[in-house]
DNA sequence: TATGAAAGACTAACTAA
DNA sequence: TTAGTTAGTCTTTCATA
């Protein structure tokens, strides 16, 4: 990960489909270089994925779960993330023990989403914000 | 947003990179169609960027902010996605006013993070979560 | 939806550090 | 031995009918 990587990373990060060429003129080096640094990054696990930033709904927001303390919590992540609204699901430190970002319809299809996880023996309680605006790196 | 666009989407989201022919295979349908398909879903602003996903550092986490109520939220936010380390900043409803998401070398440079953000004036109080593990939807 | 042209990505052989 | 370059070939995309 030298100067060179985090050039090429933050192009891509920007538009996932610059192409080589494109990204060997502007970092000055060439085509065949930065598809070896491309494939080194994906290879070390550095870029996990090539994807597409969607906001398929009108609303997105974070619920903050709490499991019980007896509960697999990664088991409880792997349900949660089957969900099709879901985006994410974070296992994190603090009060609650997921955060799973989701991105819904409307604000009524984010309570049937809250009600589902509470209906889970496993979660204990929820806590909801709205994200209201999102800026990206 | 019909079925049709909702499979090309899930597709991409995994591997943005699958050829359009690939995605015409999959779903039952001609590679124009998927082409047409795609272009629509930017322009509508649903795909809102094609991109990496990355774990360039060690440690991910959430640093919550609370900003003075007199200030201009956006502004504070706009400051943090300039940091290098900073994915995301969601303005959210709740107790806190953002959150940043980050992906930093070490548990010290998250530090050296939130106190960049505490020295600011805008900013009341910060509470940060570790991020333990990852799954992507 | 089919097809040809253009653009981009990949292979492999080569060079330099 | 590893990283970078380059020319030739193959694949994908794009525009046209």
């Amino acid at each position: 990960m030298d100067e060179l990587d985090r050039q090429i990373l933050s192009i891509l990060r920007r538009d996932a489909r610059t192409p080589y060429t494109e990204i060997a003129d502007r970092v000055g080096t060439s085509e065949g270089t930065v598809r070896n640094r491309v494939e080194s990054l994906v290879e070390d696990g550095i870029i996990e994925r090539f994807t597409v930033a969607t906001s398929t709904g009108n609303v997105k927001s974070m619920i903050e779960v709490s499991v019980d303390v007896n509960v697999d919590t990664g088991a409880v992540a792997d349900r949660f993330i089957e969900w099709k609204e879901v985006d994410s699901v974070w296992q994190v430190s603090g009060d609650e023990d997921l955060v799973m970002v989701v991105d819904a319809a409307d604000t009524e299809r984010i309570n049937e989403l809250i009600t589902r996880a509470r209906e889970l023996d496993e979660v204990v309680s929820t806590k909801t914000r709205l994200i209201l605006d999102e800026r990206l790196g």
